[in-house]
DNA sequence: ACTTAAGCGAGACGGTACGTCTCGTCTTAAC
DNA sequence: GTTAAGACGAGACGTACCGTCTCGCTTAAGT
């Protein structure tokens, strides 16, 4: 969220962006240095030289301000048709793979599922900015691969999606081994029966 | 952890298991109410009728508190050997489904993961206690099956445990969906090429 | 104390003076009520409709805050010069009576006594604002009478001020008798001989 | 109090005198080093190696317990008839500051009287056993200075005594000037028109 | 010698208050 | 009319003692 619950028409002292960059750019480090549950909003005004009412004017929960501070490290890279469905699925793979090897997209990420009861609106505004666009290109992605043959007709393209999200997730946020060398094609392999 | 550090031969008054008990099941009800973030030791003391120093006396971090009291419920049923590696693996992913979908479970779980930085000794109680023998017993079946041929001989066990932990995760807990009937059935089909 | 240790140009809200003075009433009654040992800082808060943590920022122990409180109450009287030497000797113990009578005063003395290890600023704060005044003036009035000739030249000013204070403090506080009236004369007599 | 309630026909274990020493020993030291309001009694059962209900079995209260060990240090001297009334009182007066100057019997008393409406039991039995004796005797030292003259017929015994056990706590204890020198010789030609 | 009741240590227990912390809101003066 | 500063009510934190209450062991007196 980033406007105020009342925009009325323009009027005082015109909002500073600078403010809002260094409020995110705070919260961006305290995240680096404490992580999520113990970064605190008090802390981030502090560190940006902000007041903490100015924090709220604008996020209304530490996960808006959170996810806003890590747009761009949490976005998850589309696939394109490059008319190779096993090489479109590494690639979607892969992209995956990347968000979630980034240190504060690994973060923001393993909180937002964490305190999905606590703060459902987190994980939805996740779900829908960072992890839709992505999801659609990647069923479009398996469409195109039953279309073509080279999958299954009867191919669950939901589960396979869960497959590879959990496996993704599992292995480089909850055991978070660096070494996901050839992880992207080891899912892939089980997926499509590699000849 | 249920004993204080040293637990000599019996002197003084002896722990009250009636008490013990009581904060156990005011806890598992206010984890059911409020959730985990939300549960204090103060509220689950004034629940139980207990004085909060008494908590404090066998407990020291709510993690610990909360998984004894959920103890039964985040225990992961081992596999045994049934001479099917097909069923054997069918039914360690159902003991994981099971689990996951147990309601008190899926609340410590994610508490677990989400207090990883500021309590690790949580999460790791949580992979001693639960996830490693279920984890053992599971590795156990993939080796057999491997063995007897069932499965390939280059087979990455924990890879393979890593799909199943990753996707049952994703579907029960992420997701969130109930009707995962056919779930086990799917991944396993997805590992062992059914014939 | 009544200002946090920095108190530099006004920045920020601004302390608000009738909440100040709803702890402070709330002090009294407590005062009144319970008595200064079983007056605590989270009964006073709860009656002043504060939070704990404003009374801590003003008043940092329960002595300050009691003082302040009654500080109207323990404030004695002090002598101006009448050109009668017994008159004012008269009228300094007087004084002394009347706030030793006065209940909060007779409380917040004794707590200022028993707690003289404790808290030793707090028998410190009560001394400079309300002992040291009177005690200032009353000095000045035995060396007006010395200078007179009404009182002997080697009049030892300390004792004879201890000999009233301890005399009054007995009587009005520890013996706690309510027929205070000829006391002052008494005093006075055998300090002057009376002709 | 040194007996429980009943004290039937002696059965069972009988008391153990060591353990009332160590304790009353251990009141002492606890005394001696932080004062009256800072000892506790889960302190002083520690330091005796005793349990605490040991404690409160024999002493109901903190007053009582530390009264009794201080019993020795708080016992006023008495006076006896030596035929010179100025000399009987003398001496009436140097007993008081000879108690009062004594470290132990200073903080106990000290508590006795600033604790007057919290525990007035205390009060009660340090004026019964330690005051009352002494005050008695007094009482007869100046009687018997009416009675042969030395004092006026018409002398207040009960104000005479409050100027002098006034005087003298507001010098040994409240200014706690070691120097008492000649205080009690001041006290009593204030007392005794001295010729 | 055996029984038995109290003394005793240890320490668990329900409470209460401590002083600190962070939350999210509210209130000023400054710009 | 937005901002920084920071006061505010709320309420949980973990600790310290309170005074009471079991326990199992010890110790004599009365059998």
């Amino acid at each position: 969220m980033t406007t105020p619950a009342t925009s009325k028409a323009q009027r005082g002292r015109p909002r500073d962006p600078r403010i809002q960059q260094s409020i995110l750019q705070a919260t961006r480090e305290m995240l680096d240095e404490v992580g999520y549950s113990r970064l605190t909003i008090e802390g981030v005004a502090a560190r940006a030289g902000a007041g903490k009412a100015t924090v709220y004017r604008w996020w209304s929960t530490k996960g808006e301000l959170v996810l806003e501070a890590v747009a761009d490290h949490i976005a998850i890279g589309v696939v394109s048709d490059t008319g190779d469905t096993r090489g479109d699925l590494l690639i979607a793979t892969q992209q995956l793979i990347e968000t979630f090897s980034d240190r504060l997209a690994g973060i923001v990420i393993f909180a937002a599922i964490a305190n999905l009861d606590d703060d459902p609106n987190m994980a939805r505004i996740f779900r829908e900015t960072a992890v839709m666009p992505w999801r659609q290109s990647a069923v479009e992605a398996i469409q195109r691969g039953i279309d073509r043959g080279d999958l299954p007709a009867d191919t669950d393209i939901v589960f396979t999606l869960d497959v590879i999200v959990g496996t993704v997730f599992q292995r480089t946020l909850v055991v978070a081994q660096p070494q996901t060398e050839g992880l992207s094609r080891s899912i892939i392999d089980l997926l499509i029966a590699s000849s």
